[in-house]
DNA sequence: AGTCTCGTTAAGAGCGCTCTCAGCCGTAGG
DNA sequence: CCTACGGCTGAGAGCGCTCTTAACGAGACT
């Protein structure tokens, strides 16, 4: 560990060759962990050791075609801003925990205007990256059908709106969304609204058809309001509930963010949760353990997200075949607020 | 734009030099931006587009011995959690924006295991990047004296509490806080309490430090309490400065997130906020605007600590000189609560 | 003892690019 | 008309690695 300084002067393969009294190829295997004689390999190693040598990878990508990168593509502008739910940090750090094990670097490459799109399109020809993971695009976004042409594995989450369909892993919207309402029939609610999510993002639109599926053979359901998955939203949301159907007794919103909002309109209403109204929310994010009070939810396995497609993503990548779609299931998690 | 296929079929500097006429040199000037002719230049440029040639990095890389990527280091366990400020979110916005200008790719690498810490250290070793940012690591993190060690630009985050200190870029905690006890004593707030951030960690020491100027020379103080900057500690601490000092009409808390929840620990003690107690925060996160009622609070600037971050680290990078340390600016962000 | 086989190693050819260096041509000056 | 000089261009070396090919030595068999 002496050297192992900056710029040229750096050990190679052919030093650590010379050093070791072998050839750059047996070092090479050495490195890779092909087989070779333990006399060798024990010299090598210590060659390796004393000159503190580290592969090049540049040099090495050159020629085996493998960059040991996975680019992750978030939209940067979205209804979703980029922190505000949690989601794309979580998803970030899931993905980080699946790389890791495989070993290759996580490139972030947030999509915000054209240009960008364009750049990421340039990187991704150049053969900058091994694979891609596309998260929450808007369905008419090119970038899918791009880089499908371009010929490099892509992983979405969520299905896609669009024409062309990558391999995704998304959650059971649907299934949890009629789960939080079945928990409302179930504690005796009898007018229940639900505060829905924006009709252009898969997340929108399943929760609502989970709710419609739940009640479809009730006489206990009430109006629907549409939000935006922001906490406004659902502030706003929630008092037009309360003027359309002052008898409701049950909310089901489809996301914390709102329900938090929720919550706040209900507050200065002068309602009552849960005891007046009752309120359950989506997604499970941390604010849901603090909000006055702590919020029912379905719990979304954010991490579980990240690192299912990283594994996806990584077994495309090896040549595998994958299943096209992947639901990653959801959970009630039981508070105070229904 | 008709190839630009995968694998070993893309087209070479080679390819276009023999569609074009000239030699591979002259397409590498054309694609470098260095004087042709005119002639000869056009003729690149057509057969570049025709067969939608794109430089190959790794190749570049081999030889310029520059990667264009910039890592990004984020310790992920912490009492800050990875997503809860939404400060690791802003930071990673930040960084990329300006990153996006100077044309380079984000790396980004979650250091939580010692697994991780090895990897990361091997792979700046490896060249693999041209720089590196690290952001809120703990005071004794080995990984600033190692990379400085392998010579590699580094800019960190805050000021460091270890021995090696690399460049940083911080935001004016101190003069942040000592503006935020400023306006409680502009108010007419006569006993005012604080709950202060973890004391190992910069911004928890140097807002306590801002809190205690400010009131140096006032005999309105009242008691201070610590947290660890989560919602939950804020809590607990308001709690235990109510029962020990009852008459308290202000607090200065350190961080949003903990007065979210000195915000509910009030409500619960019934105080009325800001009538009985003035609250303020520092962060101005965007719960902030969603809380009952409105957080007064500091406003870090968080966007920009990644912008300039990633500033400070492209003129390392090119090899100009930069400031040790870098302020950026606080700002008072008057809402309800104060 | 000679031949064949097998496992191991050394040599060398690239991967696709940049960059130096010499060669070329055209113009200006002697 | 010949030499000097300047700008472009092309040839070629080399970045550090992998991987194929061929050589080599040791052991088994005829």
């Amino acid at each position: 560990m002496v050297r192992a300084s900056a710029g040229r002067g750096r050990p190679t393969l052919d030093s650590v060759a010379a050093r070791a009294g072998v050839s750059r190829a047996t070092v090479s295997r050495v490195v890779n962990g092909m087989p070779v004689t333990p006399t060798s390999a024990e010299s090598v190693r210590r060659a390796v050791e004393e000159l503190g040598y580290v592969p090049n990878h540049a040099a090495r990508t050159l020629v085996t075609q493998r960059t040991d990168l996975i680019a992750l593509v978030l939209p940067e502008t979205t209804t979703r801003v980029f922190s505000d739910d949690q989601f794309f940090p979580g998803v970030i750090q899931g993905v980080s925990q699946q790389l890791e094990l495989a070993d290759k670097q996580l490139v972030l490459m947030l999509a915000g205007s054209e240009a960008s799109h364009a750049r990421i399109e340039r990187s991704v020809a150049a053969h900058h990256v091994d694979g891609v993971m596309l998260a929450s695009l808007h369905g008419a976004d090119p970038l899918p059908a791009a880089l499908t042409r371009i010929g490099i594995p892509v992983v979405c989450n969520e299905r896609s709106l669009g024409p062309t369909s990558p391999p995704c892993v998304g959650v059971d919207n649907v299934g949890g969304a009629a789960t939080a309402v079945r928990h409302l029939l179930d504690i005796g609610r009898t007018r229940i609204a639900t505060i829905a999510g924006p009709q252009d993002m898969i997340g929108g639109i399943d929760r609502l058809t989970g709710y419609r599926d739940a009640l479809r053979d009730s006489a206990r359901r009430s109006i629907v309001a549409v939000g935006d998955f922001t906490l406004g939203s659902g502030a706003t949301a929630m008092q037009q509930l309360l003027e359309d159907d002052p008898r409701l007794d049950a909310v089901f919103v489809a996301s914390d963010l709102m329900a938090d909002g929720a919550l706040q309109a209900l507050r200065k209403a002068g309602r009552r949760v849960p005891d007046d109204v009752a309120v359950i929310g989506f997604d499970d994010i941390a604010l849901a353990q603090y909000t006055d009070p702590p919020l029912t939810t379905i719990r979304q396995p954010i991490l579980e997200i990240g690192r299912q497609m990283a594994r996806q993503l990584l077994r495309l990548v090896r040549g595998e075949e994958i299943e096209q779609t992947m639901t990653l299931p959801t959970e009630l998690v039981v508070r105070q607020s229904a």
